[in-house]
DNA sequence: TAAGTCCGGTTTTTT
DNA sequence: ACCGGACTTA
């Protein structure tokens, strides 16, 4: 049977990407950077790409695909799959390709770590920190040596990390780090370099890693050359999605395991780079295609399939004012007469109010709740609008913001299981031994350090000596730990053990433990899709599920509901319709983030990343007045705000501007009809102070 | 030594 | 509104 040309859905640049050293241009061995506007088809083509090599003989095993979540990777194996499905013309399930090597740099790199442990002197069985155990972490060592006195103020724990975290992944000396981005931490740059040594020996006594050590070793691997050699020529193939969202450290690493370029393929947009905060660089994707030892082939997709014409052109108009940026213009051809819209309210409970309304109206006019969207920059901009929709039954999932596993009783549970995973992990035993009652901080300490001298620490946890009060609830504790590290038991055997003796400890500590108990029981059900108690801690450190749970718990597969995001986590989707909310000075830029230029051209890109979201329907928010947060109930402290800078006067022609209520009044009683004229209760109270 | 109260300071975005 | 540190009480 004649199978279709695969190919034939593509474009010419496209398919040009998709081929590129295989068929006509086989024998070309340059690396390929393939610059993808947005909307471009860019995941498409990638997925053409990979089947593509695939059907001229790659083997998926020796395939590294690096992508930015593990969301981005499964539908990139499933994409895969369909695509040679299609072309080889098979049927069902029966060969879909197995991707061993895919996903984020971070996952990947434990993977590696894990297994080339041995040879670079680390303990298999370390376990990962996520951001808030390196943040405790660092402020343990950080009061330790005694910086913590009130007097001092030296930079608080999560600053701390930051500053650590950005030497790191930019490769920057820490003076340089400071002068560029803790301007205000400078003073202090003997004590953090002091404080930086220190935390990097406790997480080696406690055979932790965090998500920087992951990439840091991982390219001190690749920087010996005997060991790059070695692990890149396990790979033929090395693609990486959102480049433009690497730091230097990646580069770094990719650099290391394919110095010739051969088989590197990257894919991005620098105009979408929206990750410096986290040091990632567009110098690593403007810089790319002369880092190899021989220069890269560029591809350009600059058709856009996603957005209308008059939503590209809005779009457009703002990365247009760009400063440096690899020239490109999308187009379409998709027409269409609705502008984008440029909606000023008069304020947030306004802008709330609107979006509410307009999502509704929408949904009549047949767009399910599932393909609008509303995005924002910080997630509590969202906060008023969650009230509203709320108060209205409309169903929401929120992503980005907390996450699931910051709750502090799925923390509790999860500390118990690396405890046991990793009985040297101090800050996991710390967090254990104090749910006992009666056991603190002091006999906390005393159990740990014990088990730290011990050559067995398992031994040692047996051994030990709880004060009197607490001898009765610690046994259960002690002969919990007894089972965890029984070698017969089968995950997840573990996780019904830790959750029995937690319950006690969660009814006590919470007044609402019956719906945390619905957390912990969900937890359980995930932990059952891993295979080993350390693949299921590390997985979920490394890429935890994304979707918030309100109180209600997450909804149903298959109901309907709005999509709330940060346009951070908004990166790579798309929606019918799109809701940006407080498009105004001091939101989109943050008013954090306006002091250099380089931060101000991001908030840019970032504006134009939540515009180019959107397929039919774009609304940008404009409230005009903010209400001071910190004051008494119907106080009426405000501040004015005006339209982002990012779109200027002489943008507007690319938008349709709608004033609502109708009459663009600012007077009191239109802009906040529900509040009170008179507050009796805080006159009562006024009375006596 | 543990647990509870009070006060002062506070830089968004995420692997 | 929240967290961390200092101070108080049992």
């Amino acid at each position: 049977m004649q199978s279709r040309d695969p190919l034939e859905s593509l474009n010419q640049q496209q398919r040009e990407a998709a081929t590129h050293g295989t068929g006509e241009s086989a024998g070309d061995t340059r690396p390929l950077l393939v610059i993808a506007g947005a909307g471009s088809g860019k995941t498409n083509t990638l997925a053409h790409r990979v089947a593509n090599l695939i059907r001229h003989g790659a083997d998926p095993q020796r395939m590294m695909l690096l992508t930015f979540s593990r969301r981005a990777a499964q539908e990139m194996e499933r994409r895969v799959g369909g695509v040679l499905q299609q072309a080889l013309g098979l049927q069902g399930t029966q060969s879909l390709p197995n991707l061993p090597w895919s996903g984020t740099f971070h996952s990947i790199g434990a993977r590696l770590l894990r297994e080339y442990a041995p040879r670079i002197g680390l303990e298999e069985n370390f376990t990962i920190h996520d951001r808030g155990d390196s943040e405790d972490l660092m402020g343990l060592v950080r009061h330790e040596i005694g910086f913590s006195e009130t007097k001092k103020r030296f930079p608080l724990k999560g600053t701390c990390l930051g500053i650590y975290s950005r030497v790191l992944n930019t490769r920057d000396p820490l003076s340089l780090v400071l002068q560029n981005t803790y301007p205000w931490c400078t003073q202090w740059e003997d004590e953090l370099k002091k404080l930086f040594g220190a935390y990097v020996e406790a997480k080696q006594q406690q055979n932790v890693l965090d998500y920087d050590d992951l990439l840091a070793f991982w390219a001190d691997m690749m920087a010996e050359p005997a060991l790059a050699e070695e692990v890149g020529a396990r790979f033929d193939h090395l693609l990486v999605d959102e480049y433009q969202d690497t730091n230097k450290l990646q580069a770094e690493i990719i650099l290391g395991m394919k110095p010739t370029g051969q088989g590197v393929t990257v894919v991005g947009d620098d105009a979408q780079s929206i990750y410096s905060f986290r040091g990632a660089t567009v110098r690593n994707i403007l810089d790319f295609p002369r880092q190899f030892t021989q220069e890269a082939r560029i591809v350009t997709l600059e058709r856009n399939y996603r957005s209308t014409q008059p939503i590209l052109e809005a779009s457009n108009a703002v990365i247009a004012q760009a400063r440096e940026r690899h020239a490109k213009d999308l187009y379409t051809d998709k027409v269409s007469s609705q502008k984008a819209q440029l909606v000023l309210v008069p304020d947030e409970a306004q802008q709330a109010r609107w979006v509410a309304d307009q999502v509704l109206r929408q949904r009549e006019a047949g767009a399910v709740l599932k393909s609008q969207s509303v995005l924002f920059r910080a997630s509590h901009h969202s906060a008023a609008l969650e009230l509203e929709l709320a108060r209205r039954n409309i169903p929401f999932v929120k992503f980005g913001g907390l996450k699931f596993l910051e709750a502090s009783h799925i923390k509790d549970l999860l500390a118990v299981l690396r405890f046991a995973q990793n009985p040297r992990s101090r800050m996991a035993g710390f967090r254990v031994a104090q749910l006992v009652p009666g056991v603190g901080a002091a006999t906390a300490t005393r159990l740990l350090d014990a088990m730290g001298e011990a050559s067995d620490p398992h031994v040692a946890l047996q051994g030990f000596e709880p004060p009197a009060q607490a001898k009765e609830d610690w046994a259960p504790l002690a002969s919990l730990f007894a089972k965890l590290n029984d070698a017969e038991l089968a995950w997840p055997a573990d996780m019904e053990l830790a959750k029995a003796w937690y319950q006690p400890h969660l009814e006590r500590l919470h007044e609402d433990a019956q719906v945390r108990k619905l957390d912990l029981d969900q937890l359980a059900r995930l932990a059952a899709g891993y295979g080993s108690r350390e693949r299921f801690l590390t997985e979920l450190t490394l890429d935890p599920p994304e979707v918030t749970s309100d109180q209600s718990g997450p909804p149903l597969r298959d109901e309907d509901y709005l999509i709330l995001s940060t346009i951070h986590s908004a990166k790579g989707q798309e929606w019918k319709a799109v809701h940006v909310l407080n498009c105004v000075d001091g939101c989109i830029p943050s008013d954090m983030a306006t002091g250099t230029t380089e931060e101000l051209e991001e908030e840019r890109r970032l504006l134009y990343v939540a515009m180019t979201r959107a397929k039919e329907q774009l609304h940008l928010l404009v409230p005009q007045r903010f209400y001071i947060s910190q004051q008494a109930s119907g106080g009426d402290k405000h501040v004015y705000a005006g339209r982002t800078r990012f779109i200027s006067e002489a943008m507007l022609a690319a938008f349709e501007q709608v004033c609502w209520p109708d009459a663009p009044s600012l007077s009191a009683a239109s802009a906040q009809p529900q509040a009170p004229v008179l507050q009796v209760r805080s006159r009562a109270r006024s009375m006596w102070k």
